[in-house]
DNA sequence: CGCTATGTTGATCCATATCAATAAGTGTGG
DNA sequence: CCACACTTATTGATATGGATCAACATAGCG
């Protein structure tokens, strides 16, 4: 693995205040690849041997029970995911596969708690990511819960909006397929979303969506920062 | 707060390795409180000033947005609950109360980030924990997203059936209507499903449940560790 | 230029919520 | 010990959010 890549990862502040030989044992077993959209990158059930860093692109984590298949969150960079599993040694719970091409490190999880166990300003560390973690898995529940789909549709372009610098059109990352798996339903029912929120001045092309009135949207969307501020 | 109830606290694993002088200080804030059921605990939105011990009882973790309301986790003894919100000194997510009669330890969430910076022992437990405490989380929404309501109910009546020693009647330990919101559906549907599991061998008297062939009702309820089992 | 994947639209179905009425407990004061 | 109030449980009728199925329209792309 090359060296700059090395040090994009020290960056992260997972790693960023352990101890120097320990970062470096780290990386010794770990290594970056790339991978193209809808790679599935793990299965359910399977043991967790490495720790997944996302370093850009984005990931689905869902589930699959009895023919059945839900996402239940979407991981976006710079974050880990599997950590919990990877802690405490147990198979994963979700699975994931990427949802664009995306840049992902992979770091043996042995490694990891080894590494744990041995560093302390690492153990912190990753009590900080965790925690993150779970709270986004809260956030994405109570989404999906509280919200009817269009109610999850506009919120997710406010965010959207936000992400792209406030603009009043922008582009959205997504197909709209993969778009309507995010948001948990089907496309069909995202096509008739985006109609439904016409009346509320969103205007949708393609690719590209534009918001007239951010305010008129905000009234129907209701955003909340216990449920869509990523930060806390 | 009697020492008995602190040797009680000491035993719980996320105590027991922490060095008894950090123990102490820890204590020295804490205290233990009974409440009756349905008591408001916390609300989402609050700083979060104290992490919670569930001692017994049980404890509804929800949360409320524009008129609506749903239940996100139940706690059972003895776990911790709001754990990352204490870490990450950030507002509670989720609103708690408590379902039946609990008896619940609380301890100043700045106390425990304190220690938690000085004690890596403590600091390793707290990951643990809060990795358990995701993990469930997962689980609770795995088992909302792909079961349908009858499906959650006869994996909770087998899982119920498991706590109670494997005994083909035993009893409900909650009132129906609570069990309902426990299993996030209405009173009316729950009484719907359990008329429609008698099919597969369930007979339900007041709050007494007979599962006349386990094995029927689990081909019915397909559970799956997965999803189902706490401990993994 | 057609082929295949994606997006839209319409019709219908399904799980579950909601509303309404009634029945069955449970508790309290006289 | 009973009458009354109040909560809980059941049952029926209806509404709703969203999925599914089918037809058709587009749009990249070899």
């Amino acid at each position: 693995m090359p060296d700059s890549v090395h040090e994009e990862i020290r960056k992260l502040h997972l790693f960023d205040a352990m101890a120097v030989e320990h970062f470096q044992t780290l990386m010794r077993g770990a290594f970056v690849q790339t991978f193209p959209p809808l790679v599935d990158l793990i299965t359910e059930g399977d043991p967790s041997d490495f720790l997944h860093v996302l370093i850009s692109g984005s990931v689905d984590l869902f589930s699959a029970w009895n023919d059945r298949e839900t996402s239940l969150a979407t991981v976006r960079p710079v974050s880990t995911f599997i950590l919990a599993a990877t802690i405490r040694d147990q198979p994963y719970l979700m699975s994931a596969r990427t949802l664009e091409k995306s840049r992902i490190a992979l770091i043996p999880s042995a490694e990891i708690r080894r590494i744990f166990d041995a560093d302390s300003d690492f153990a912190r560390a990753i009590v900080t990511e965790l925690a993150l973690c779970y709270r986004s898995v809260v956030k994405a529940q109570k989404n999906l819960k509280l919200r009817t789909s269009s109610e999850r549709l506009a919120n997710y372009l406010l965010r959207a909006q936000a992400r792209a610098g406030g603009q009043a059109e922008f582009e959205l990352g997504f197909e709209k397929r993969r778009l309507a798996s995010v948001l948990g339903m089907t496309p069909e029912h995202l096509s008739r979303a985006f109609k439904g929120l016409q009346p509320h001045g969103v205007v949708a092309t393609a690719m590209r969506v534009g918001i007239a009135e951010p305010d008129k949207l905000k009234r129907f969307a209701r955003p909340n920062p216990l449920i869509d501020d990523p930060k806390t």
